[in-house]
DNA sequence: GGGGCCACTGTAAGCGCTTCCGGAAGCCGG
DNA sequence: CCGGCTTCCGGAAGCGCTTACAGTGGCCCC
C-alpha cells in the first residue's frame, strides 16, 4: 500500500513464513528438484499471500545469464526497419528473452552505447550501418554470441541479409525492356550496405548491358522528403533521366510526390522504381523489390538463439531472396503482374 | 583468443594484479571516493591490460537498480508507433537507460509479459490498448514507475496524451464549412483509446453541429490495407459518402487508393481525412490531424526518470496540443494552408 | 534384520559487484 | 610532542537468487 514500500519481498520472507530452507522454496518455484507435494503447495501459497515474485537481478546473477538478447538498428523511422525490428522481437519474446534495443542514429559515440549494451545481454544482432567492424569484433570477443544482419560478414560470425544483386540487375533488365536509357539512381551508397549493394548491382546490370551508368547518384536521405528534394534535382537535369531508381521506397513515394508537382506523370514521363515494398508501395503502383523483412528479424533471432545455446556449427552466412514486384511506376505493361525471382 | 573462454574477468582479478582489495579498485573505477592518484593508474592499467568491464549483473544487484527502462506497445507497424518509440529511446539513452521492449500484438498471454518486463526495468512506459487496467495497476503496486502514454488514466499514474477532441471538433467544423452532408467513419474505435476518443467526439461534433452521426464506424485494423478494404466497403453504400473520416494515416491512404480504384476522384467525389500527420500524408494531400508523436515519447520518458528519481510530485496529466492540417483530401481551397489549433 | 535406495530438505558456497566501517598513516597547529 | 583531521585502503557484509553437496528418514528386498 504505502508509496514508499519499494522494499521487495524476497525468498527469504517467503522459505521463513513456510519454515523451510530457501532452497525448498526455489526447488519449488522452479520445479527443478524433488519437492513435497505438500510443501509445494504450502510454498505456492505463502508466494501467493506474500505476491512474491523473484528478483530478475538475483537471479540471473546467479544463473550467469540476462535472459535478454539486444539489436542495434541506426533508425526506427521508415516501415523497414521497425518490421525487421518486429519480426525479431516476436521471436526472441517467444524463446523467452526479453530485446534491449539500441538506435544509434545520430547518436554521439554509438561504440561505447554498443558495448554496453553487449553487457546487460546473452546475445545481440547488429544491423547495417551503425559501428564499425572492429567495434563488432570487440562484442564477439567479450563472448556475446553476435549475429549480423542487413551488413557485411565481420570475422567468423553468422550474417543474414538479403539479396541485393539479383534483384537489382533483374529491375535493370526490365527497365530495359522498357526501352529506358536515362537511368538515375537517387540514394546514397554510403548510408547502408544495402545500399551500397543496391548501387553497384545496379552500376554492373547496366554496364554489362553496355550502357552507361549515372556518373553518381543523387544522395539523400532514406525518408520521404529527402526522396522529393533528390527527385527534384535529378528531374531538373537535362536531358531529364527517363527512369528514376530509388534506394528504398520512402525515396521512391517522395520522388512521385516531386514528379507529381512538376506536371510529369509516373510512368509516361518518368518511371520511378523503389525497394522493400513497403505497404504504401502496393497503393502507389510502386514498382519495386520485396524483402522480407520479418523474416530477416525472426531469422536473425533464432539463430542467435542457436549460438547462446552453445551451437558451435559452423559459420552461418544466409542470403534471403527477395523478389522484383512490377507495379505500374515502371511503365506500361499488357497486364499487371508480378514478376517473381 | 579460445572460443571457450567465456569466463569473464571479475574485479578480483584486477585488484589482485595491482595487489590492492576489490574495494580499491570498485573507487577508483567509479571515481566515488579517495584513492591515491597512483593507485587509480595502477588499477586503470590493469583494468585496460586484462580488459575488465565490470558486470552488469554484478552492479546492477548491489546498486538495486536495472538502469534499464521499459515500454510496452501494441504494435511497430505504422509510423506512428515507431516515432513514440524512437522518440522514448532516444530521450532514456541520453538519460543513461537501456531500453526494453515488449509488443503485445497479438500475443498470448500479454499480462504475464508485462508483469516480467516490470522486473527487469527500473520503470516503464505502458502505451495503448495493451494490457487492462489491473495489469497496469499490479505494475503499479510492485513498486516500479509507471507512465501512461496515449492511454486513460489508472490511479495516480502519470499520463500523457494527444489531444483527440478539440482535433475532431476542429475537423468535423471545418468539413462541416466544406458543406458535406454524409459521413463516414473508418476505423475500430476499440482498438486503442485515441481511436475511441475520435470516434467519440467526432460523433459529438456531428451531433452538436444538429448533423446525424453515422449509425456505426466502417471497423477496421490499422492499416493500409484494412483501410482500403473498408473504404470499399464504405463507398459501396447508398447514398455514397461525401467524406470518409479515417482513424488514422494509413487508414486514410488505403482509402484513397481505394477511391482511385473505383473511378472517384479525392476531394471531388469523395473527401479523405487521416490522422497522425505521418510523412507519406503530406505527399498524399491528406488532410489530417498533426500529433507530436517523437514529443510523447520523449515526455514519457523525461516524466518516468522523475519518477524514477524518486519525485513524489502530485501526478501528472498532460494532454499534448494536435494541429489539424489541412490539405487537398478534404476539399477545395483558396489556397492550400494550414490551420492552426 | 540390515543394507541400500529413494524422496525430500537444509547448509552453504557462490554469482560480481558496492559500500559501510574502521584502521593506519601523514600532516598540521597549538 | 600530541591530538585530531585528512587521505587512503582493506575487511566484510550485503544484494537475492541457484545449486552442489550432504544429510535424514522411510521403505523394500534379500
Amino acid at each position: 500500500m504505502a508509496v514508499q514500500d519499494r522494499q521487495q519481498v524476497t525468498i527469504y520472507e517467503v522459505a521463513q513464513r513456510v519454515g523451510v530452507s530457501i532452497a525448498t522454496v526455489s526447488r519449488a518455484l522452479r520445479g527443478t528438484d524433488y519437492v513435497a507435494p505438500e510443501t509445494r503447495r504450502r510454498v505456492l501459497a505463502a508466494v501467493e499471500e506474500l505476491q512474491f515474485r523473484p528478483s530478475r537481478l538475483g537471479q540471473s546473477l546467479a544463473e550467469g545469464r540476462h535472459a535478454a538478447n539486444g539489436i542495434v538498428f541506426p533508425d526506427l523511422s521508415g516501415p523497414y526497419y521497425s518490421e525487421v525490428v518486429l519480426g525479431y522481437e516476436e521471436v526472441a519474446a517467444e524463446l523467452g528473452n526479453s530485446v534491449l534495443i539500441l538506435a544509434t542514429h545520430g547518436r554521439p559515440d554509438p561504440s561505447r552505447k554498443v558495448l554496453e549494451l553487449a553487457r546487460r545481454v546473452d546475445g545481440m544482432v547488429v544491423m547495417g550501418r551503425t559501428v564499425a567492424d572492429d567495434v563488432v569484433a570487440q562484442v564477439a570477443e567479450i563472448g556475446v554470441p553476435t549475429v549480423l544482419l542487413a551488413r557485411a560478414a565481420v570475422g567468423a560470425l553468422d550474417t543474414i541479409t538479403a539479396d541485393n544483386d539479383t534483384s537489382a540487375r533483374q529491375l535493370v533488365e526490365h527497365l530495359l525492356e522498357h526501352g529506358y536509357q536515362r537511368f538515375a539512381y537517387l540514394g546514397d551508397p554510403d548510408s547502408s550496405p544495402d545500399v551500397t549493394d543496391r548501387y553497384r548491382a545496379f552500376r554492373e546490370a547496366l554496364t554489362d548491358a553496355g550502357r552507361k551508368p549515372p556518373r553518381s547518384p543523387v544522395r539523400c536521405a532514406f525518408d520521404v522528403d529527402a526522396g522529393h528534394r533528390a527527385a527534384r534535382r535529378a528531374l531538373a537535369g537535362s536531358p531529364r533521366p527517363q527512369v528514376l531508381v530509388c534506394a528504398n521506397d520512402e525515396v521512391a513515394l517522395g520522388a512521385m510526390a516531386a514528379a507529381a508537382e512538376q506536371g510529369l506523370t509516373v510512368p509516361a514521363d518518368v518511371a520511378i522504381t523503389g525497394w522493400d515494398d513497403v505497404m504504401a508501395a502496393r497503393y502507389a503502383g510502386l514498382t519495386t523489390v520485396h524483402q522480407p523483412m520479418r523474416e530477416l528479424g525472426a531469422t536473425a533471432a533464432r539463430w542467435l538463439q542457436d549460438r547462446m545455446a552453445g551451437s558451435q556449427a559452423a559459420v552461418r552466412r544466409e542470403v534471403l531472396p527477395t523478389r522484383l514486384v512490377v507495379r505500374t511506376s515502371c511503365g506500361p505493361h499488357d497486364a499487371e503482374k508480378e514478376v517473381r525471382g
